[in-house]
DNA sequence: TAACAGTGTATGCATATACACATATATATC
DNA sequence: GATATATATGTGTATATGCATACACTGTTA
């Protein structure tokens, strides 16, 4: 990486910014939990089915900040592998979704790979600088959405 | 999104985090862009060969921080709408690719559009703290391509 | 010069992402 | 009760992403 990158529009982009620490961070979390044959947007799908329990598709996707369309796609991956079970709810028009015992082995088995590769951030980084990043992240989303 | 989102594993990731920002944030920018016909991921592409000029494919994707081969994928899409030409070398094993006429007039076109919509998130944002957002989003990148 | 190691690029496959649109159901209005 | 409207979800299509691998060419070495 010279320091061509450091200049012009490109560089400076938000969006750019963003999408580049996305990918870098991805491929590395994404190699940790490779033992464990899930990747990271995988492992965050299931984490969060974990703790919201049964829930609608779009529910989950407001709680995960991502387009329903996206999540529906993310979630037929999950019940192909058994770990996601779809289900109809009282209300015809809504289906819930909800993790499988399958879906619960498979995440307790992901967690200790999670915990390294993310100690191994926070720890290179500095909970307090991290504490500071969220918040500016979550500012950036906050306009984003607006 | 309420505050379910901030409990657990999921909402901690590091990785998530910067993935969700991606995401509204790509959203933001393809909107705005939307009148020029590029999205927010090719914008970038041509304005980053605006600057750097003739380039080999594995030289851009290094200065990019993206995959080589998710850029040569993403390359072909601007070769076939014109606005980018993949030339042989004088390696026979190298390929450049550069921006065409109609590639800088795109660019030009898409720019005006950038430009706002990236001020209006810097203006709610404020500079410092972009600038330090902008930093410690260097030493994600830098810690997860260690 | 034939075999081989190195370099640069592209392709096969799979997942992630999201817009436009279609489908199905529930609720409101007349 | 029929029709319009709102709600919830899924599909078609397209781009973005990256691993594993194959291909093409260069340069070296036996």
């Amino acid at each position: 990486m010279t320091d061509l990158d450091a200049s012009g529009a490109t560089a400076k982009c938000v969006c750019f910014t963003l999408r580049k620490s996305a990918r870098t961070a991805g491929k590395l979390y994404d190699e940790a939990l490779k033992p464990s044959g899930l990747k990271n947007t995988q492992f965050s799908l299931l984490g969060a089915l974990n703790i919201l329990g049964e829930i609608t598709v779009g529910r989950l996707a407001d709680e995960m900040a991502m387009d329903r369309t996206t999540l529906t796609r993310n979630l037929q991956v999950m019940v192909r592998d058994g770990f996601v079970e779809n289900v109809a709810a009282d209300d015809a028009r809504r289906r819930v979704v909800r993790l499988t015992k399958a879906g619960q082995s498979k995440l307790a088995e992901a967690l200790p790979l999670w915990r390294r590769v993310q100690s191994q951030v926070l720890t290179s980084l500095g909970d307090e600088r991290w504490r500071r990043l969220s918040d500016d992240l979550s500012a950036v989303h906050a306009i984003a959405q607006r």
